[in-house]
DNA sequence: CTTAGGG
DNA sequence: CCCTAAG
């Protein structure tokens, strides 16, 4: 996760921050609300069908081991039956053999907006050993017919729906999921499927999802698509150069006048949550006044040059210091923990997914239908994603030797569940790094140019911030709302707790895991969970049933368990965001006017607008100009800055050098002919 | 809050 | 880009 460190510029690193670092805390941004707006109906779709499963699991589970069908392990397929549409998602148990395949088919058919839906064809229902992956690569006739959809939309809305077309409305024919079988791993795989459910209870449960599903989707965009344009309305200065003057005019000039404390007061107010009424403002703003001083003493003053940051309407300004993400949409999946940083019985645990928690969509294949993707106004553009595979969050599993296939299943499925219940969260990764900001649009991640979209990735992520509300705490383990668990162990086992809903760990009440390695790195979240409810009593035979999240060691020892520190807000780093020419030039001009000392008014003169430009980023990017213009060109890295710019920054930066030490003599001789009047005197 | 500078 | 001392 660290970048390489450019040493070779000779500033030690530096400018290290081009890549973004882990964050260094945490903060919660999705509200409750998220988590309950039926974020998870169709993992709650499966939650209810591997509930049932669980309930009949010893006839049905366990049926399967002792019919001799091992097969089971890293094949069995779930799957639905089209057949019956009444039934609606009546899942199916087909021994896939080789052609396990589930579904799982994610597409994105944007009509009228960039992001419309999301189809997701819910039989993630299997695991396979090593790395449990739902992927669609095989176009397994059998499977891939029912789609309930959801909707993830960048604002937090997520949705079902059953799809009442026909299959052809998805895109990709290969929506099973297949149960890969790593043998490279040298962990054993298994998978598991759920069984026969020809009247799955899980029907019901689909069939509620439908309605809220569209509702819901549609009006969280509306709402937030609504933000965007009042933003735009206020801020954007795309091709209105009239406006910025107009504006910079109302804030304070450089030389900050009296009213300058009110300025920026109105100021943060435009740049917050008081958008509706700039507008209003914009109108009262007066022309700006002339410069008092800087006239005569800056030889760069002439020039007017400002830059529209917001030039490409792309809602940068929405960034607004958006900072908060919820946890687990923080942690990179490529930061997970090695398996054997868990195990405390490496010979009996049984690993999966050794390549970490997240979710990692394979292959996903994109294609853009539009041609003008890249185009400015691609409203109508549409970006389609067929996503092949995910994989399921990792799962750490430790039974004993002579546990039962179908227990094993059944703690899987436990496992499996808890996950599920919590809820999950979809990562989207470019190039292998995550985009945190959900603000951003696709084009603005570069995910609207077909070349640039095999580069895009999925994580399925377990949601971590558990909702004290949320039902698996409040009904299952009510306790854990009033535990505040700051241990990375339970001391007393016999009180068994929840802890975020998807880190639920089934263990023996005396032989809670207390890998000492795992309290070493602070997996805190390894909780008993009471298993009295638990129908086999052979499950008491088992060790511990460990899922454990995406969540890199930096992450396990920030968070805090307790389900209400849960909050743990997150800080995230802010998304880089590489000075365009434009940018450089404009900074430029700022700086040959009005100096190298005074970021903030640079920022105002000419950055107004763009909120993710901090004065200190203004000062930060100076500095590295003025380091640029040092080096040689073949030195230089990102975007080419014109050499006259550059030329611009040394010679500007000579100047206010020098005018510094001007100043600085001056003020000195001025103190000294002070006080050698006031002497005199 | 700004500035300046190290990381 | 982050952090923070200092003003």
């Amino acid at each position: 996760m660290v970048m390489k460190k450019r040493l070779d510029n000779g500033f030690n690193g530096f400018l290290d921050w081009t890549v973004p670092r882990g964050p260094r805390s945490f903060r919660r941004v999705h509200s409750k609300k998220d988590f309950e707006d039926g974020q998870i109906c169709a993992i709650e779709l499966l939650a209810s069908l591997a509930g049932k499963l669980l309930q009949d699991g010893e006839s049905t589970a366990c049926s399967n081991t002792s019919d001799g069908d091992h097969s089971v392990i890293g094949t069995n397929v779930v799957k639905e039956d089209k057949s019956n549409p009444e039934k609606g998602f009546k899942m199916k148990c087909c021994d896939g053999g080789s052609s396990q395949s589930c579904d799982l088919a994610i597409e994105t058919t944007d009509q009228k907006q960039n992001l419309k839906k999301l189809q997701y064809v819910d039989n993630i229902t299997v695991f396979d050993c090593t790395s449990v992956v739902i992927n669609s690569n095989s176009s397994d006739e059998a499977c891939g017919d029912v789609k309930p959809v959801v909707c993830k939309t960048e604002f937090g809305d997520y949705c079902t729906k059953p799809e009442e077309g026909s299959p052809d409305s998805l895109e990709s024919t290969d929506t099973g999921v297949k149960i890969i079988n790593e043998e490279q791993h040298e962990t054993k795989g298994f998978g598991i499927g759920f069984p026969n459910m020809a009247d799955s209870h899980g029907s019901k449960d689909l069939k509620k999802s439908p309605t809220m599903a569209n509702s819901s989707f549609k009006t969280g965009f509306r709402s937030s698509f609504s933000r965007y344009r009042n933003y735009f309305k206020l801020a954007s200065r795309d091709e209105d150069e009239k406006f910025r003057s107009n504006k910079s005019s109302f804030h304070p000039n450089s030389f900050r006048p009296p009213s300058r404390i009110a300025g920026r007061r109105i100021r943060k107010l435009l740049n917050s949550k008081h958008w509706k009424a700039a507008p209003k403002l914009k109108d009262c703003e007066v022309p700006r006044s002339g410069s008092i001083d800087n006239e005569t003493r800056n030889p760069f003053r002439k020039r007017k040059l400002y830059f529209n940051s917001e030039r490409r309407f792309q809602g940068d300004g929405l960034y607004k210091r958006r900072r908060l993400f919820d946890r687990s949409s923080v942690v990179n999946s490529d930061e997970g923990m090695s398996s054997e940083s868990v195990s405390n019985s490496p010979e009996k645990s049984i690993h999966i997914d050794k390549s970490g928690l997240a979710a990692v969509l394979h292959g996903a294949s994109v294609t853009t239908s539009s041609a003008q993707q890249a185009s400015f106004h691609s409203k109508d553009s549409h970006v389609k994603f067929s996503i092949r595979s995910f994989k399921v969050p990792e799962l750490f599993i430790d039974v004993p030797e002579n546990a039962t296939v179908g227990l094993l299943k059944k703690i899987v499925l436990e496992a499996v569940t808890a996950i599920l219940k919590g809820g999950l969260h979809v990562g989207v990764l470019v190039h292998g790094k995550k985009v945190r900001d959900d603000n951003r649009t696709l084009l603005q991640t570069g995910l609207s140019c077909k070349d640039n979209l095999d580069t895009v990735g999925f994580t399925l992520e377990p949601n971590l911030v558990h909702n004290s509300t949320s039902p698996l705490c409040s009904e299952d383990h009510p306790q854990m709302l009033a535990c505040d668990i700051t241990e990375l162990v339970p001391s007393s086992p016999v009180n068994p707790v929840s802890s975020s809903g998807i880190l639920d760990v089934v263990a023996l009440p005396n032989t809670t895991l207390t890998n000492s390695k795992i309290q070493d790195e602070n997996k805190h979240e390894l909780i008993t969970t009471s298993i009295d409810n638990l129908p086999d009593n052979s499950l008491q035979d088992c060790k511990a049933l460990v899922p454990v999240p995406e969540m890199t060691m930096e992450a396990l020892a920030v968070v805090p368990l307790n389900p209400k520190s849960k909050r743990s807000e997150v800080v995230q780093r802010r998304t880089r965001r590489p000075f365009s020419v434009s940018e450089v030039e404009a900074l430029v001009q700022a700086v040959e006017e009005l100096g190298t000392g005074r970021w903030r008014d640079v920022k105002f003169r000419a950055f107004e607008n763009a909120d993710h430009r901090t004065y200190v980023d203004l000062k930060d990017k100076w500095k590295t100009l003025v380091h640029t213009a040092r080096i040689s060109p073949q030195q230089r890295r990102g975007e080419p800055v014109p050499q006259e710019l550059l030329d611009r920054v040394l010679a500007a930066h000579a100047y206010w050098s020098q005018h510094q030490a001007k100043q600085h003599s001056k003020h000195h001789q001025a103190g000294v002919v002070k006080a050698i009047e006031g002497s005199s005197c």
